[in-house]
DNA sequence: TTGTAAGCGTTATCAT
DNA sequence: ATGATAACGCTTACAA
């Protein structure tokens, strides 16, 4: 049988009420008491049970992350961040994948407040706004602005995606592409294509717009979108991808074509992800660490009851590298 | 408040071992019944608590998963395909990066139990032997074999540091040299070293061989063990790197070098990791995939009362492509 | 300073 | 077929 806070009590010689007092340093304890109690956990091996804990307090001291695709290095930094503040908060993260299925993602939400979370950090959205006012529990997004009530952190998309774009009419590209995964999933990320927009319109150069409408993460097909894109206008000069992948992406297809780069072919990516491979690339770098500290502490202001601004936008940066 | 399994009693006018019923669907219930529950819970809005339902069962349906750190693509895509088989078979996931942190991982350990999850994955260790024996939950390693006791599962090592070295010297690589992060802390992949070096023995050939002693994932700071290879030794024209990240950072390196790669020199990695920059690497692709799978039902075998093989070594495959 | 007893939301064992 | 009641392991008023 397992060690219970009963079996201290009667070793001890005191009630379970008193073990529970020396377990949490709660009231007026005997320092011999209090020795008396740690000894007799040691010597039984005694391990608190966080489930009867959870159930007696209301508090399960779990955040839930949801998430579109743990493997994608853009979510796997982040959850990182995520969990070494939630860690140093005390509590555990439970992941949830939900590859940006509709169903999983609603299963995903429903079992998490069944387990009691304590809050939860969601980075995919797939389900109607409604449904996550129906949450009702301590909640912020990552880079998703649902609604004017759920708290989201992000970073500034759209002075990223000005950058990005500036950059490239600076180094005097005559024809710029931007190219995205699908622009629906993610609203903040579509500043990026507004931003884009604005540097490009009115000047005297040609630009072009793609996005897959793939809902998903596969990043394998990319490249018939890239393939694509250099058939129908070979004269392209500059590329503005919205995430890292997808510039590395641009920056094989061009390596087969024979294209130089940044000679003939300049390439912005976005993310910042700190992968092999994407070490030389031009890049807009989201500040992923404080990201995930923030979700983390959003979801702690709630959880104490304090005000959580509804917006808490980071600065980006942009990093100049081999590729322009 | 929130509804509770006595609510719905009340509303149906039924006992709560009743609803209980319905709920697990256990015994004999009249339709007409389940029918009125359901109604009931529907309209309650009610949501089983699990906290309380893992309490009483003594059973969680969670898997905690220890690893050094989820940003790692080879840890992000395992991670992803154990998260699948684990939801898929009714288990909620546990995150826990250790960070090869031996404090973190042993506080990781106890709360896991603290938290009564019905099994444990480890992908990291750096405790000593018989903590790991005293965990006495059902557990299995990743790629560790930490006791003649604990099963694991592993890809072919061995078989995968010779296809590896074979390919170079068949392609006429003169000296080659063998790359890898720390190899104490892993002791399967050692064999990809002792493979390695039974291929290279007794030919006629150089070989070199580095590891860091970094006892992190500290990737970034593969560059300067990389750099000092090549000054030392430029004529190097093969090289096996015990991981796709290193070997990225090589073909880096040798482009800045103007090495051209394959012809002037030829690489191999290792783990087959799916990231923009990787994909032309020739490697050795590790069934991550079945990995994952694997390691679950390793654990709910254990979990059944099943016997449990010590050892599941899943084959790896070379995949021949660009850098050599 | 310590103890009694109720309560957290479910499940499980007997009854009926 | 359905119900009482104890039990899961801990916390927390309220007493003493």
């Amino acid at each position: 049988m397992v060690v219970t806070i009963k079996d201290i009590a009667e070793k001890v010689g005191v009630s379970v009420t008193t073990i529970s007092r020396v377990l949490n340093n709660r009231g007026y304890l005997s320092d011999n008491l209090k020795k008396k109690v740690q000894e007799a956990m040691e010597e039984l091996n005694y391990q608190p049970n966080e489930v009867a804990r959870s159930l007696s307090r209301k508090k399960s001291n779990v955040f839930g992350l949801i998430i579109p695709d743990i493997s994608h290095p853009f979510f796997g930094q982040i959850t990182k961040h995520i969990e070494y503040y939630a860690y140093k908060n005390g509590y555990k993260l439970m992941l949830c994948n939900s590859l940006l299925n509709k169903k999983k993602e609603k299963e995903y939400i429903e079992l998490l407040r069944a387990s009691q979370v304590d809050g939860i950090i969601m980075g995919s959205h797939t389900m109607k706004v409604e449904e996550y006012m129906a949450i009702k529990l301590p909640l912020v997004t990552l880079d998703r602005r649902i609604s004017d009530t759920i708290p989201y952190v992000s970073s500034d998309n759209y002075r990223g995606g000005a950058l990005a774009t500036k950059l490239l009419l600076r180094k005097r590209c005559k024809k710029i592409a931007y190219l995205s995964g699908s622009l629906q999933l993610n609203l903040l990320a579509k500043q990026r294509h507004d931003a884009f927009m604005d540097q490009v319109r009115g000047q005297q150069i040609e630009y072009v717009v793609r996005q897959t409408d793939l809902n998903g993460f596969k990043y394998r097909e990319y490249e018939p979108m890239v393939r694509e894109l250099f058939q129908e206008h070979p004269d392209i000069d500059g590329v503005f991808a919205s995430s890292d992948l997808l510039a590395l992406q641009i920056i094989r297809e061009s390596r087969r074509l024979g294209k130089l780069i940044p000679e003939e072919l300049k390439v912005v990516g976005y993310d910042g992800i700190q992968i092999g491979g994407a070490e030389d690339l031009t890049t807009i770098e989201q500040p992923m660490q404080e990201m995930g500290k923030l979700a983390v502490s959003r979801l702690l202001q709630q959880i104490g009851g304090e005000e959580t601004p509804l917006e808490t936008v980071l600065p980006v940066k942009l990093l100049e590298r081999g590729t322009t």
